[in-house]
DNA sequence: CTCAGTGCAAAGGATTTGCATGCCG
DNA sequence: CGGCATGCAAATCCTTTGCACTGAG
């Protein structure tokens, strides 16, 4: 899954904000990279990253801040993560309210264009300076059911 | 803003989990309703709400869990409660990156007919048991900007 | 040699829970 | 009267932070 240049691009974001790329680093971005779905706290330290939890949190909040992973909130008490959007493709999520865990689907094209209208609209209306939208659907997971 | 008979459902849906609707439960309720935005504990808690902070968490639950009040997650560290959707109007949500706040607007019946069928697609496709969509705005509100 | 990155342990802070009391039914 | 709701205070648990050590440049 890792794009070739993804690792070229997370160095030059941190390298933005004076920031090196690790092997630990490194590490991290594979591990959401091949995920393909957010990624909670446990989920991550399970997972063999060789990282202090507190390494974890704090190599996330780099990320985060060089734009390089997002931070996505759920309905159980663990706060997941996964890669910014530009280093991925744009998607949705199907977020379980039985178990907390978070899948990603795409939407077609027409949707989205509909859906970016409608938005401009709204912040026109609303005088929100609007950066990006979030679309979840709720509901029961495969596992769950 | 109280519809009529918002208290009338409020006490039914709790008598449906075998729960009171007590004075505390109906000023959380009016309080909320009034509010015309999702509201923290601290907003509630100042708002003059004579309740001890626990007992707000645990009737916040009871009300959650009564299909009265419905948990919002923001960007900062609180937990955010407004009322269920049925009991007022369907809306969506314009999130603050900057100061956690959120406010409510509505779309168009049309973007929300799109919306709808492009979601039950989804579901189709992937076996999820979507019970409902949520879909915010993220970007830097009136008072941040 | 310097300074960012890391691990470990302790601190922080929103949320939850235990227990005694008071009130509704 | 009995049981649930409430307040207060202590406990939980995810997340953050302090500090000393290690490794890259």
């Amino acid at each position: 899954m890792a794009t070739p240049d993804l690792h070229a691009t997370t160095a030059a974001r941190l390298g933005a904000v004076q920031q090196r790329y690790t092997a630990k680093r490194r590490a991290l971005v594979e591990l959401l990279a091949d995920a393909g779905q957010p990624l909670a706290i446990p989920d991550i330290l399970t997972r063999g990253a060789s990282l202090a939890q507190s390494s974890v949190y704090r190599n996330l909040v780099v990320l985060e801040q060089a734009g390089v992973v997002r931070r996505v909130i759920s309905t159980d008490d663990y706060a997941r993560f996964e890669l910014a959007e530009d280093l991925t493709e744009h998607h949705h999520h199907l977020i379980c309210s039985s178990c907390g865990s978070i899948d990603d689907f795409t939407a077609s094209s027409g949707f989205e264009r509909t859906v970016t209208e409608a938005l401009v609209e709204v912040a026109k209306d609303t005088g929100f300076d609007a950066q990006h939208h979030r679309i979840d659907l709720i509901g029961v997971c495969a596992r769950c059911a």
